[in-house]
DNA sequence: GTTGAGCGTT
């Protein structure tokens, strides 16, 4: 699999909402919405866990379109733990 | 009741 990182989002997003606009382009296995650690709002930004055999188009048709109003920024994310090899 | 570049959590 591989992991996306989504930013520019509004501060309305959540995960769920990511999986829904992501669902529509490839396979979604997971999706998280950062928040912030002690007030609990959203950071603007988020992952989404696709199938690797999806993820490539799935940025591509998802990087610099609108979601919730906002256009969002679509790459592969950097994996702070495993996942690399 | 806010803000706006940036890469999270066991």
């Amino acid at each position: 699999m591989a992991t996306l990182y989504v930013g520019n989002l509004p501060w309305s997003t959540k995960a769920e909402d990511l999986a829904s606009a992501f669902e529509q382009y490839g396979e979604v296995l997971s999706s998280r919405v950062i928040t912030d650690r002690e007030t609990g709002r959203s950071r603007g930004f988020g992952f989404v866990e696709v199938n690797d055999t999806d993820a490539d188009k799935m940025i591509a048709a998802l990087n610099g379109t609108e979601l919730g109003g906002r256009v969002i920024t679509v790459n592969e994310a950097k994996s702070r733990e495993a996942g690399q090899v």
